[in-house]
Formats: structure tokens, sequence, C-alpha cells
DNA sequence: ATACAATTTGTAATGATTACAAATCCAGAG
DNA sequence: CTCTGGATTTGTAATCATTACAAATTGTAT
């Protein structure tokens, strides 16, 4: 949701991270992108554009956006990170069909209070699994899809 | 929770898994252990019951009794899986000092409705991260640890 | 005892993530 | 402008959980 082609540079110089090349096209990329995307996704849509880029930058230069509160990393299941630009807290579905993780609006009561039974809430994690609406719709699924460690 | 030494054979055989003696044994260690084990650490804890014991077993093992729902699988962080013998569907939350993964009973208005915004839910999972209750009484971490991918 | 299928086991392969050091970049000093 | 030190980026190797696969073992029916 940049609106202008400056807006990833005051993103970065408002949370005090130095706006390099390579930051505020990840960042770019990942505010852009609403699927969730992968390391690997990243790396494949960012190549063009960095043609350097290496792995290493990019699990490093996330860490630091998320440690940041720039972006979330998603442990949705036990294979590949996910990381979601979208930073406010919220629930994730995830479609065992196609493989879509879809965001959801979920009031979650403990969220407001900071706490449960006691214990101080830093990070709150909502994952659904199942079948999303629309492959519900087709008899067959879209895209066969291993999904990890199924 | 098994009162009798006879309870897990029993519960495999209402599951239509042939009972041996090694699914006898793992199930009561994931019912017995209430700490979310880790295969490494149910490996160590079986591995004088079952000195045979292999960590394919145990990968097997828990898989197959994930998918007739006698265990659960957690993903709460990017590591290493955690199982999970309490079954019903619960949220969790992990302790970012002790590294502890605590029980919650949270009602979840979208579990009991089995669909949000019409995809159809098959597996719930919340998860908390922060310091637990017991860690905030204390000025320093009891344990010092390293959380994966931290 | 024999044969066969299911289960268990050991080893190797896979793949994501991390560690680490060299290469590169870049702002400021002179 | 040139030099320089620290931050950043990059490439490669190591780590580690998980999976693949085939051999060994087990148990049961004939
Ligand atoms: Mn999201
Ligand atoms: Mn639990
Ligand atoms: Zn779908
Ligand atoms: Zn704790």
């Amino acid at each position: 949701m940049i609106t202008n082609p400056e807006g990833a540079r005051e993103i970065l110089l408002t949370r005090g991270i130095k706006p390099t090349y390579q930051r505020q096209t990840i960042l770019r990329a990942v505010l852009e992108k609403r699927t969730h995307p992968t390391i690997k996704a990243l790396y494949d849509h960012l190549l063009p554009a960095i043609p350097t880029l290496s792995k290493t930058t990019l699990y490093s230069t996330l860490e630091l956006f998320a440690s940041r509160g720039l972006v979330s990393r998603l442990s949705i299941d036990s294979g590949e990170a996910r990381y979601d630009g979208f930073a406010a807290p919220h629930h994730h579905f995830l479609c065992e069909a196609c493989g879509a993780i879809i965001d959801l609006d979920i009031a979650c009561p403990a969220a407001r209070r900071g706490q449960v039974d006691g214990h101080k809430i830093k990070e709150i994690h909502g994952y659904f699994k199942g079948v999303c609406k629309d492959c519900q719709s087709h008899v067959q699924y879209k895209i066969p899809r291993r999904l990890s460690h199924a």
C-alpha cells in the first residue's frame, strides 16, 4: 500500500533503518505482495530488480523488519516461513487445497486485554486450516499441491 | 491420563491401529507428558523403554497418531514440531523466557461455527507468545534459552 | 516350518535456515 | 578528490529438522 515511490524510504527512516536500495525494494515487495510470500517467492520476485540479491540478505533484512514491527513472520505450517507486510495483528486461514493464505478479521478478546491467565502477551498467531470458500465450489482441487510435511 | 496399563492398547484398538509395543509405549509417553515435547525430547525419554527405537519410527508413528486424531502437532515456532496428546482443540501460550508451552482455555466463536467467511475449518491453532506469569515474578529469566530462529 | 505383509530400523537425501568471512558500498575526514 | 572505517551485502559452508528409501525384523496365517 505504498502510494508514492518514496513511501518505502520514508517508512524505513521513521523506524531508524538506513534506507538502502535493497531494503527499500524488499520492503516494497513485501508490502505490495498480499500473498504472504515465502523467502523463495520473494527471491524470485526480486531478482529482476536486484540482480545481485542473495538469500542471506533476504533473511537478515526480513528479520530486521520483523524486529522493528514492519512485517510479521508466520509459522503457519512446519515448512517455510512466510512474511506478512500487513503488520497489524490478524488471523490467517490456510487452504489445504490451493495453498492460499487468507487474512481473517476476527475479534480476539485476549488480544485486547494484553494477557491471558496472567501471562503477558507479546504476539498473537491465529491459524485456521481447511478448505477455502473458492475451493469448496469446485469439485476438483484447483492446483494439486504438496503441503509441506503433509 | 491413562489410568490402567492397558489404556494405550485399548485406545489404539478403538482407532483401528495395531497396538504394537512401540506404538503403545509412544502413545503412553505423549499422553502422560504434558510438556508438548519435541521429537528429540520424546526420543530421549523413550530410549530406556525402547532401546532399539529409531527417530524414523517416532516421526511416522506420531504422524499416524495425528492422522487419526490421537495427537496434534504444533508449529508454534519455526523450529522443531511439538506433539500434544491432549487432542481436543485448545490454544497455547509460549513463554519466550522459560520456553514453556502452556495450555489455554479460550472460547473461539469461529471454532463452534466450523467456518469463517465461508471457509470450512478443519484445524484451529491459537498461539500466544510472551512472558508467562511465573517468569514475570522473577527479575531474571529462569533458564537462559535460545529460542529457535530468534 | 514357510511365506507374506506390516512394522521397524538405519542411512542417505532434502531443504530451510544460520554462521561466517570476504567483498562491496557509502558517508565523512582530510 | 582521495582515503578510510563501519555498515551492508554477498557467497559459501555448516547446521539441523524432516523425509525418502530400502533392508531388517516381527508377527501371523497357512
Ligand atoms: Mn496476513
Ligand atoms: Mn496443549
Ligand atoms: Zn483454496
Ligand atoms: Zn516462563
